[in-house]
DNA sequence: CTGTTAGCGCGTTCAA
DNA sequence: TTGAACGCGCTAACAG
């Protein structure tokens, strides 16, 4: 690879001739620019944007750490980052965690030693993370999708979680069904709690008491989910709906529930959450906790673009309203004809 | 931040010497070693990744660029090609081009401007790639996921697209299918080419003349595949059986069917291509061609760092086979009991 | 065992 | 309009 000071020898001028061409600066005679461009042309020349970051100490980078990058939840959260992003000008690049906190905390060391010139994360695990709490008082740009942590000034893109969970859980008590069962995410995982938080206080609302039996953890992939769906499914009482975390899960349980000879929604009604594309696809439609997917992806990505370009501002925080969508998973559309009332939602 | 000055600085030692126990070399004093340490401690020290790799001329870091980081196609190659590379000390950053020829390009010209090591691309687009070409003759490292250039010498895994599109195509017909259609994948994907390629050469085995307006072209989504699905399933002789190119595009069919009052598989058969994690677990389970994703992204990231850490190697080339497994969207396993004779696949 | 010197490839003063 | 000199943060070769 050709470096700078081969395209000058080429072109017989100095180095810094060349970078002036490069960076289009206005203060070069245009032969003399025409003769740098042509040895840029036959040496095939590249700039090395190794050199060029640790000169400027600015990458024209964003880093993206998610939890699991093979999670259709983050699809259009990854579209809307990359409109934005490239939009600014942007590249982007992922790591994928993977749910390993020790994983997560090499990728952060990794990128932020000056591959990026900032973080977006999302899809958190709850630890120890005080190495965070250094990125942000050393004023490195970061922005976090959904996890808080007390006291940590930053920007804060949040998600009404509980209120999802409460919504999801609303609907099917709504439904007439008492025993309700809840597949809660990976346990590390805060927005876990947080839809558990829902579900709990939706069972308190209606009267319904919390019985944890009830609960059982998985890790937001319909295959982790299916034997731990049937375990539910196969108490002496079991329940008549369930509850999932993620819309993986919820095809996890249903997948369960026909293995065991139950219908969907005849036997079990099942509400999932995300709103995956797929939700609304596959049979049996999906009840499901719509999200704002894309919106919470480009904004993630203009914060932290902000951030990066005007290191002065102020750390924001915006809460993401969450909405009920429903299907067919559930049964509540089709008894509307004759059952009109069992439906609050 | 501090850099490595301000350590040697504080420890009382040269720039050299904190370089040396940053680098685990054994020949410090280990009286020494210790203040460097405590110096890194105190000040809170983390090296540049960018300058050491300008020095070293090596990132430790692959890239891969691929079609849609949002297809679950690519969701367990990737799971692949990272535990191969973590295993080999290298990080990963993902790009992602959707589909754009020239987002693809700048991405490739982002990347290795010494960004990483090598690249490996996969879900290809057909067009005007010279500048692969001169990677190739500037010894780049590169790995080629399903996609063949004509005379250009480097890693290249292969699948059996052709073969995966014969099988697929032949399994309908061998159910007695004549009317079958065709729900390509992006037009300048090279593997739509060779799915449709086998395809036509099965029906020519079996004596079905091809028709052109059998086959539409889609993009590999289910989104965008129900409008082209809804016309296809419209026209007066319509299909009885459908191959779609890929899983997700095949629940789009199953859905414009189900949107035409039509069900599956009673009244139309439907093969998929990919095997996604969620063909076997949603309704109906999808009979589709399987390919060994695991294997194909930990060979592409093994054989990448081996080009990486050993120039002189030779390319290699590894060609996949693909296998159909047989579910219930096209009604097989469902007359298996009294018409056998219709399964020959 | 440790320090000095040189250089990775570039951008940015400051003079000329 | 151009070039020389310096520095970004680090590692490597060579002395001592």
């Amino acid at each position: 690879m050709p470096n700078i000071s081969d395209v000058a020898r080429k072109a017989k001028v100095s180095r810094t001739t060349v970078s002036r061409v490069l960076n289009g600066k206005e203060d070069v005679n245009e032969e003399t620019r025409q003769r740098v461009l042509e040895a840029i042309k036959t040496l095939n020349y590249r700039p090395s944007a190794l050199a060029r970051s640790l000169v400027k100490q600015k990458t024209d980078t964003i880093g993206v750490i998610l939890s699991d990058i093979t999670d259709p939840f983050f699809s259009r959260i990854i579209q809307g980052v990359e409109d934005v992003a490239h939009k600014f000008g942007y590249g982007i690049v992922y790591a994928s965690m993977r749910w390993d906190p020790q994983l997560k905390h090499n990728y952060v060391s990794f990128l932020r030693s000056g591959r990026v010139d900032g973080l977006l994360m999302m899809g958190h695990t709850v630890g120890n993370e005080d190495y965070l709490r250094e990125m942000v008082e050393e004023g490195f740009p970061l922005v976090l999708v959904e996890y808080h942590i007390d006291n940590l000034k930053t920007n804060l893109l949040s998600i009404d979680n509980q209120g999802g969970g409460y919504l999801a859980t609303r609907h099917l008590l709504g439904l007439g069904h008492r025993r309700v069962a809840h597949v809660a995410g990976h346990k590390n995982a805060q927005v876990s709690q947080e839809r558990l938080a829902g579900y709990r206080q939706a069972l308190e609302e209606a009267g319904v008491p919390y019985n944890e039996d009830m609960v059982v953890y998985s890790n937001f992939t319909t295959e982790g989910t299916i034997p731990v769906a049937k375990k539910i499914l196969s108490v002496p009482e079991r329940p008549t709906a369930v509850f999932a975390a993620n819309d993986l899960m919820a095809y996890g349980v249903i997948h369960a529930a026909r293995e065991l000879g139950l219908q969907v929604p005849r036997d079990l009604a099942v509400v999932g959450y995300d709103d995956i594309e797929l939700a609304a696809l596959v049979t049996p439609p999906l009840t499901t906790i719509h999200q704002p997917r894309y919106e919470i992806g480009s904004m993630a990505a203009w914060t932290l673009i902000q951030q990066i370009e005007n290191k002065e501002m102020q750390p924001t925080v915006n809460e993401f309203k969450t909405s009920l969508v429903i299907r067919e998973s559930c049964g509540a559309t089709l008894r509307r004809g004759n059952q009109v009332h069992f439906e609050i939602s």
